[in-house]
DNA sequence: TACAATTTGATTGCGTGCAATTGAATTTTG
DNA sequence: CAAAATTCAATTGCACGCAATCAAATTGTA
């Protein structure tokens, strides 16, 4: 009795693990490609904003990337160690960071053209199932953080 | 020209930042079940595969989790400094270390019985919508580890 | 039995990831 | 304007996660 609902209810930790060994491999499967442009893969995702825009604070940064300063202030500083950013301080307001591009940074852009087609290959799916399947994490991610979050609409 | 196949390649790059992210709600989650319980998700992994079987060796560990003993070795220490495992070296095979649940890792079981479900309730996802959706990564899954790993089937 | 190759876990070093705290700058409020 | 509340980044401490390396045990082979 109740054997049957038990088992359909670690499904939930399954689809967990699904998710968690998913975002391993994907990362194993960056590697190659962003081991030669000297990127780790959440270095690669700040980069991919900067491509986009030059000119982001921190808190923007964290906002996208659902990341916090504790992560992303020492990471920026890698970035900026290795030459591809700069940090300073707003003019108008003082309390936020903005990063932007150097000219060795912008200049990564071309040799990381390569990687959004490798990986494309690499999960071997079609451009609506990846699109698909996309939109089901955001969705489920959604329904995740309104759970514990009490801002949320849960 | 091409520019089409450009932003639907970014695609690629989407997903796995869905993935990451999703990844990530989930830990945050699981973070106000496990805390009462004394566990991280990784080390809640390990107490599921040892509430099934009690006794498994580190390889068969990292095996199922797909985890190195880099992670797993200070993993399984905190367990056992937290009183949950035993670890021992195998008689037939002194190369092996046997991770066995103590009584009190084997109590802890009673208490994460809830989890599963609370977890479940957190998706607000169906059963079928949870398997179908565990299908899909771990299908992806094998997709991504077959084509950085030689030894995979192309 | 010797000796090389393999298996297994431990260690080291580096880079996230996050909760909690701190401190400076800004905004709000009386 | 001055005090309180808020915002923002930095810092600290802990726990993964993985590549590379090491050491011990086992297996294969002559």
């Amino acid at each position: 009795m109740g054997k049957q609902k038990d088992e359909a209810r670690k499904l939930a930790n399954q689809l967990c693990f699904a998710v968690y060994s998913t975002a391993h491999a994907f990362n194993k499967a960056y590697k190659p490609l962003l081991d030669p442009l000297g990127l780790t893969y959440p270095q690669y995702l700040v980069m991919l904003i900067l491509w986009d825009e030059d000119e982001v604070t921190v808190k923007e940064l964290g906002h996208r990337l659902q990341l916090d300063s504790g992560t992303l202030t020492p990471l920026l500083k890698r970035l900026e160690a290795n030459g591809l950013v700069t940090r300073r301080r707003s003019e108008v307001d003082e309390r936020r960071v903005v990063v932007a591009l150097t000219a060795a940074g912008k200049a990564l852009d071309a040799k990381a053209g390569e990687v959004p087609h490798k990986l494309f290959c690499a999960t071997g799916m079609t451009l609506e199932g990846l699109n698909r399947m996309r939109e089901e994490l955001l969705a489920l991610r959604g329904e995740l953080t309104s759970s514990h979050d009490p801002g949320g609409a849960g």
